[in-house]
DNA sequence: GATGAATGAGCATTCATTCAT
DNA sequence: CATGAATGAATGCTCATTCAT
């Protein structure tokens, strides 16, 4: 009821709109005209919710960021282990992937176009909400144990950065592989590579101990 | 000689300049009258050795692709099995990432934008040749023996999707571990998801013949 | 009382916040939704008011001249002969100008702008009538025989022509003498020039009449 | 000819389409479109040869005023004294303005808009460098022993304030007295003031020496 | 009477592309 | 071949005005 709800509800028509004009002309070649006819709102109508087409598609975005990161959080927090863990991101991923296909899309073509500077701050700060609640699931779950002493870069780019992959070939219709067998190997890959690197360390830091004593003793 | 060496001349120095535009101003952004400012040629002449903004865009997607693809090839002959293969994949492209920042940000962001349907036979081709060289250097090197049974979609996915998300962030200076390392780590994970999904094929596939025994005799 | 009063208040209210704006931003860069935030006014609210934006500054318009005649009126009317008038006349002028910087302004920039020919039939009206207050004034302060036989429009430009110069340079900031130095001497220069045209007429006349009276001689 | 003439001329032609436009629509209601037609000039074409609205109209000011102002300056260099140049300012401005109703038209009404900050600079130099013509026309004529000690801006107000205010009414079609008429009489009148405002200084100044004689002497 | 969200015609401006020189 | 002035369709955006609440 009232004026705010109408103004949300209007906003996500917009964005739904602009979306779906995405899917079909890419960025660059949706014009306002096209979201307006979409969206069965006034060109003015779409200027007084959104500052201009860069926030508006910034705005679609952020909105994208957040619907995926709220639903792999779901699955990561179901998870009781670090296997369990790492293997509901990928296959929470590549699920919302295929239940989100055009905003699926438009987040991996989109990946932080010049123009969404503006909404950067935002961005950050949702990334950063993300990965608190990836800690936090860390230290409850004592998964952190399980992993290898790596920088979130190098660990983020092992666990999404392959799914993210075969999600971009998948929407372009260029896999053979199912999206369900996929995300089995994928996980079992992603789970594969960050144990077998964990594994890896603490060989390497028991040989390094025995040394240091065949050394001390020396 | 002559004429044509000029002419390649001519087209090497509009693709620089037009990748050092789309550096600072991103592809929309950047104007013909900005390529030609940068390049020291007049509009006209660029349109004698391109279609249009669009089709010289396509060409510089398509000379990155060819760098790249030529690095890694050179990279990968080099390597006499399965592991250093892999290894040597995921660290060439990180190196021809780190010599060529801008041309691998190109390539990043603009991942077959929407106007390159005209390259798009370009692409693939080349694609497929890339293809072809891998495979045989697999058949050569006998390294298929030691992957697994996996779909080329999953395959390449394990195999760069890593690399390329690093490398992103990377680019966008939001990196804390160093590219090296980066490269070491990155290689060694490939390589134990690519090892380790063979050796479960392997496990099971014996578990599975034992059952067959077993259920025969039965 | 109340409801005339209410309403005539809050078109002050947006009388003066247009003004207001004007005085900063000119007529055409100046929105309706300026106006609404200067006056604490709803946009509906103004249009209760007045009938659109041209009208609403044509009101402005004729409220400005309204006060300046009147001004300049209440102190013609205290002088006794045309010399006391016309310093009069300039005096006012200025000190209006001084007490009413903006509206003066307005006044200066907008005379007859092209959207207030629906005003003009008004401003018309208050000339006429400012016309025949002066005339009334020249009759009974017989100050008509001490003035030369001149069309209204010339005598005008006389009067207030450097008057209004002046103003249009002491409100841009680009004068040096004072203003009540200017208001002196502007006065003194509009009677020398006004009288010592009745002069010139004067003797132009007994000139003549001798010559008459010398040819009907002859 | 060649490139430079070219291009001269068609500005030439792009800034008399806008006076006419101008003429008959005002400023504001002028679009680039109507400038195109008018001047047979794609609307591309105009924003080659300026930059914006906005400066397509300044620079027609700035032409307008250098056009008012040699036409003045050679009517003033024929005058011998005072008198002569005060008559030949007043006539030759109002015949500038009969010759070039439109300009003029344009110069009254646009003075200094608001937009026209970018041209400041430009107009102001202008003006610096009519004075110093006006100055240096004064100093060889011996005019300026003519003339009363009075600031410029007043000396400039009396001298074109009654010219341009009976313009301004002449154009609008206000006015019953000739042009031819007016210029005399504005002419004969601007003198009446300048050197009557001359004696009454010398006036003073002779009364101010006596007084100070009998004080001296008492 | 008051409000301000919605409207959409209208406009300045951009820029890929062409073509006369 | 080279040039860059000319083109004009295309588009983001503004803002006076309306009208349902």
């Amino acid at each position: 009821m009232g004026r705010a709800d109408n103004t949300r509800r209007r906003k996500r028509e917009i964005l739904d709109a602009a979306l779906a004009c995405f899917h079909v002309l890419s960025y660059e070649k949706t014009t306002l005209a096209d979201i307006s006819a979409s969206a069965n709102a006034s060109i003015g109508s779409i200027y007084h919710l959104f500052a201009g087409k860069e926030q508006l598609f910034a705005a679609l975005y952020v909105d994208a960021i957040g619907d995926a990161q709220a639903y792999s959080l779901r699955a990561l927090r179901r998870a009781k282990d670090a296997e369990a863990g790492v293997r509901a991101l990928v296959r929470s991923y590549l699920r919302w992937v295929s239940k989100n296909r055009e905003l699926a899309g438009y987040l991996l073509t989109m990946r932080r176009a010049e123009f969404m500077s503006d909404a950067e701050p935002e961005i950050e700060r949702m990334n950063a909400a993300f990965r608190v609640e990836f800690k936090s699931w860390l230290a409850t779950s004592r998964a952190d144990r399980e992993l290898p002493a790596i920088g979130t870069d190098i660990l983020l780019a092992i666990l999404v950065g392959p799914s993210e992959e075969f999600a971009r070939r998948w929407l372009r219709g260029k896999t053979t592989t199912s999206l369900r067998d996929a995300s089995d190997t994928l996980g079992k890959a992603a789970w594969l590579a960050l144990s077998g690197l964990r594994e890896a360390q603490a060989a390497a830091r028991s040989t390094a101990k025995r040394e240091a004593r065949l050394t001390s003793r020396g």
